[in-house]
DNA sequence: AATTAGCATGCATACGTATGCGTCATTCGA
DNA sequence: TCGAATGACGCATACGTATGCATGCTAATT
């Protein structure tokens, strides 16, 4: 019974099949408005007749609010950004609002976020991207809030603009406790993009965690948070004849499994038997049978809930707007099998999938 | 030098510090529109000067067009498909448009894509997800082109919305043929989501593929195109004691890692040595030195400029809507090492990124 | 019964931009 | 030198919806 309209049905058309005011059917599509039953009974039932939709770029040009979160990533071969934004999208989709996706390889984002501006979002998501503060102020000015996910503004120009990570110094630190602990001393770490915060905390975190038991880095190389650099890296670092690293610890999971790799297939290391490997993030993947691999959990769902709860922290009192926030979430060591164990741990602590 | 404005800068304002008209400011940010090229100077400049951006939804609402597409979702843990969002954001981005995405699991996309037709897209890619004909309707009826990708509707329905996808039946049977070549007789398959047209059009070309040599399917069981339920299903065939299957064809990469651990470390198998294992899609982890799986591709690129030109095509001349295309875009095998190699088939086919 | 409170509804306007049309100045051709 | 053609520009209107305001109506209160 759906009619075929060439043109766009609008709330004009509904209203008159209705038998009723413009006004009448633009308050029946809105929750809360005062409407009776009876009227938006007979509303619903025309604009289901006519196929009507209520525009919604009309309806943010007099409301001043989209409803659309622009979202910014740079890569996606990185497991655990797809998996946040997944996340990211489903939670959002819950309350009424919906992603605007922008992808760019280049970390510069400001002509990214430039374009996103022109359609008034009601916020923006950085997730593995900086900003310049230039256009932090451009953003802050436009009423725009903005959050870094899983990155942090440098130093200087800190407190503009909200954050949300988890806690990479804590976690850094944790790992390198751990590895010690399993009696390494000869340990490595292979770092991501040597400017990301992420990277600065995490290797911040490692070497307190080293120096801790008086002990620094003992070789250090960069992957780049990039599959094949971080493979090629490895091999640089594992020279067959000279000494070698008991231990890596890898920026990113996506490192880790490259580095693992490299280690097993190139270079015909057993893990952890002659070299302990531990990652960040916890991935999907990292679980998998051929790497289960030992990494400190970045835990998406709490990191979501914060970047949302701030989103809407900003949508809440859009008049005295609330201070910049730099959430961190705390993460925890997934101890599996790419690492040796320290004595004191049980065994138990690190069930296997497959000895249920 | 840029005014902290708490209201929304508009072409008028722009339109009085630059001394024009408002149209004047209009056309200056129009391409191709009628404007001295000082004026168009005068224009920017004092836009500048204001942080003046156009607003996407005032002139949404005038053209009739987005330039917003939107991009429908189900899953992202199989990298196939964050590869693909990448790539078809980044495609799109170069021609000014832009993804609103939407995720959903569960597979009925209609309330999803009516949810989209807020929006007033200019037009809609559903991946992994398919479109009941009542909806497929609804979007004709506005004139919204939509393009499946890599799904196509079933048969009754079709021709009535385009696809893209890749050469499922050839590839199927491809398969068949180099396991057939390759010695192996006890053939398994492992399917997908079983109403799935991916699905259906790989298990039938393999089973065509099978027939040519007077064989058929061996053994076979379901892993509904997920990691945990392809494993379940690995150990469900593969019981020890039974005779076992020589090769087993799954219908994704994502399922193909499952079932290669599950041989390797619950069965203790070896792969290819005592099975032989290929999988579907090609993705990045395919080519990763713990897996160096042989797979059959799903060429991303060509896939996304098929979906782009199709819908280029209907945004065109949206007078007169060309016919709905079913686009096939052909694969090939990627030979690499979890498969057992046909005789005839030198080593040397088989590059392994480890011995260069 | 009279007054008020509250609710439902319609009217009119505003959101910010694109574009057809008319006007004017300028340039070109013969 | 004059008429026509071209290009720039301003005026006015339209896109489709939300919402303040005023009005009419019903129900509640004293």
């Amino acid at each position: 019974m759906m009619a075929t309209m060439k043109t766009q049905v609008t709330s004009f058309d509904v209203a008159r099949l209705a038998q009723v005011s413009q006004s009448a059917v633009s308050r029946a599509f809105t929750p809360g408005a005062s409407v009776s039953e009876v009227t938006r009974a007979r509303v619903l039932d025309a604009a289901q007749k006519l196929g009507y939709r209520p525009n919604a770029h009309a309806r943010s040009l007099i409301t001043g609010r989209s409803r659309i979160i622009g979202l910014v990533l740079s890569y996606l071969e990185n497991l655990f950004y797809p998996v946040a934004l997944q996340r990211l999208a489903e939670r959002l989709q819950r309350d009424g609002y919906h992603v605007l996706l922008f992808v760019n390889q280049n970390p510069n984002a400001d002509e990214l976020v430039s374009e996103i501006l022109h359609y008034h979002v009601d916020g923006i998501v950085l997730a593995a991207t900086t900003l310049s503060s230039a256009l932090a102020r451009n953003c802050a000015d436009a009423d725009i809030p903005v959050v870094l996910f899983n990155r942090v503004m440098a130093q200087g120009s800190a407190g503009a603009v909200s954050s949300v990570r988890s806690d990479n110094v804590a976690g850094g630190r944790e790992v390198a406790d751990f590895l010690v602990r399993g009696g390494h001393r000869r340990v490595a770490y292979i770092a991501g993009n040597e400017e990301s915060s992420t990277n600065l905390e995490r290797e911040r975190g490692f070497r307190e965690g080293l120096a801790g038991h008086g002990l620094h880095i003992w070789a250090r190389a960069t992957g780049n948070y990039d599959f094949e650099q971080a493979r090629q890296a490895t091999l640089d670092m594992f020279v067959p004849g000279r000494e070698l690293p008991d231990a890596v610890f890898v920026a990113s999971d996506h490192m880790a499994f490259a580095v693992m790799d490299a280690l097993r297939f190139d270079l015909k290391l057993q893990v952890p038997h002659n070299v302990s490997v531990v990652g960040f993030d916890n991935v999907p993947q990292a679980d998998w049978g051929s790497y289960r691999l030992t990494t400190f959990e970045q835990p998406v769902d709490p990191m979501i809930e914060a970047t949302v709860n701030l989103l809407q922290a900003y949508l809440r009192d859009d008049d005295g707007k609330p201070e910049a926030r730099n959430v961190v979430v705390p993460g925890k060591l997934i101890v599996r099998e790419s690492a040796r164990l320290p004595t004191d741990t049980p065994m138990q602590a690190a069930p296997s999938r497959t000895t249920p």
